[in-house]
DNA sequence: AGCGCTATAATTGTATACAACTATACGGGA
DNA sequence: TCCCGTATAGTTGTATACAATTATAGCGCT
C-alpha cells in the first residue's frame, strides 16, 4: 500500500494550530500574524499561510485588517453540532444500512473490537488510540452511506468535535458505553435494517451529547 | 462604510475555477496543475495554489500524485444537498423565529421586495440580480438563527448549490413562485411563530428541489 | 494639553527561486 | 519482444524577495 501523500509542514501546522485553538490555548479575540507564527515555529510564511487559510475556511479564524483573529468554538457551538448530527446521522445510517459493503462491515467490526481492546488495556496512550478509532469508525460510517454531500458535512463536523477540549479525558466507563453503542450500530448495519440503524445511531449521538454535557469544565 | 478586505487575485481565481468546475467546463477526472494554470491565467503559482487549496477543502478537487483531479458535483449530490437542507433548515427557521431582530426582519423584507422588482423587470442582467438576492436572503436567514454551527453548514451548502449549472436559467414563473415562498417565510418570522416558520421553509426547500428536478438537462 | 500630520513599522498579497519527489519516456540488454 | 534502469521533465512544497497597504507612534504646532 502506497501513500502518495507526504505529511507536509503545512498539514502539521494546521493540525497543531487547530488543536491549540479548539483546546483553548489561543483565546478568542487574539490576533495571529503570519510573520510572528513563522518566527515562533521557525518555518517560512508559506506553510503558515496555508494553515491559516484552512482555519479561516473552517470559520475558526476570521480575517481582520491586521491579521487573523481567533474565533474558536464555544460549548454552545458543540451542542449545536450535536443537534445537527441528530438531524442528519439518522438518515445517513438509513442509507448506510442499504449501501454498505461486506468489506466496510468487516472493517467497522474490526475498528470496534480494536477500540474495545484499547479501552480495556488502559495504557498511557490508549486514550489517544481510542479517539482515533472512534474517528475512523464514524468516518467509515459516513462513507458507507454512499452520499458525498452527507459525508462532507458529517466528516467536517466530526473532525471539529474531536479536537474540541482534548483535555477532557473520558472516563473508562463512558468509553465502554460508547463502544457498546458502536457495536449496536454495527449489528444494525450488518443486518441491513434501516430502522434499527437509524435508532442505534441516534441513541449514540444523544448519549454522546449527554456524556459531553456532564463533563467538566464547561466554561464558555 | 469601510471594507477592510480587497478582492485578491486568489479570490477571483477561486470563484472562477469553482464556477467553471461546477458548471461543467472542467470535466470530472481532469487534472489541474498549478504551473499550467498559472501560465494560462498569467498569474504566479501563489494565488493559483491558494484557490486550488480552497477547492480541495470543498471536496471539489482531490489531490493525486500529479496534480489536482476534478471531482465536481453530480445531480445526485445536488439532491442530497436538498435532502440535508430539508433536515436542517426547518430547525434553523424555528430558531430564527425566536432570535431574529427587527433590523434583520426589515432587511429580509427589503431583499424580498427587491427581488420581486428584478424578476418583474426582466432585464438582461436581472437573472443575476435575482440569484444574488436569493443568496442574500438565505444567508441572512441562516445568520438570524443565531447558531454558528447551523450557519456554517447551510451557508456552505447554499453557496455550492448556487454555482451548480449556472447555465440553467430559471423561468420567470418559477422565480415568482420562489419569491412568494420567501415572502411567506418572512411573514412567519415576523410573527415569531416557529411552527409556521419551519413549515414555510420546508415548503420552500421542497419546491426548490422539485423545480430543479424539472430542469433540463440532467446529464450526470 | 490636544489635534493632526508624517514617518516608520508591521501586515498581507504576489512573484520567484530552489529543492525534493515522482511519473514517464527512452534506451540497452537478455 | 519484454523488462529493467536511468535520465529527463514535470510536479509539488518551502523559502524568500518585493510591493502595496495599513496601523501606529511620535513629533510639532496651535
Amino acid at each position: 500500500m502506497k501513500e502518495h501523500r507526504n505529511i507536509s509542514i503545512a498539514d502539521q501546522i494546521f493540525d497543531q494550530l487547530e488543536r491549540e485553538i479548539l483546546s483553548g490555548k489561543y483565546k478568542r479575540g487574539e490576533v495571529l500574524s503570519e510573520l510572528r507564527l513563522s518566527k515562533e515555529l521557525d518555518v517560512s510564511r508559506t506553510p503558515i499561510r496555508e494553515a491559516l487559510l484552512r482555519l479561516e475556511q473552517e470559520n475558526i479564524l476570521v480575517e481582520t485588517g491586521r491579521g487573523m483573529e481567533v474565533i474558536g468554538i464555544s460549548s454552545q457551538d458543540m451542542l449545536d453540532m450535536y443537534d445537527i448530527r441528530l438531524h442528519l446521522e439518522g438518515e445517513a445510517a438509513r442509507r448506510a444500512a442499504v449501501n454498505i459493503t461486506e468489506a466496510q462491515l468487516a472493517e467497522l467490526l474490526e475498528l470496534t473490537e480494536l477500540q474495545r481492546y484499547y479501552i480495556n488495556k488502559q495504557g498511557n496512550s490508549s486514550s489517544e488510540h481510542t479517539k482515533n478509532l472512534d474517528s475512523q469508525f464514524h468516518e467509515l460510517l459516513y462513507e458507507s452511506c454512499g452520499s458525498k454531500a452527507y459525508m462532507d458535512v458529517l466528516v467536517r463536523i466530526h473532525k471539529k468535535m474531536t479536537k474540541f477540549r482534548m483535555a477532557s479525558v473520558s472516563k473508562q466507563s463512558r468509553a465502554l458505553q460508547s463502544n457498546d453503542e458502536h457495536m449496536a450500530i454495527y449489528r444494525a448495519l450488518s443486518s441491513h435494517d434501516p430502522d434499527a440503524a437509524e435508532e442505534a445511531v441516534i441513541t449514540h449521538v444523544r448519549n454522546a451529547m449527554s456524556r459531553m454535557e456532564h463533563m467538566e469544565p464547561i466554561d464558555t
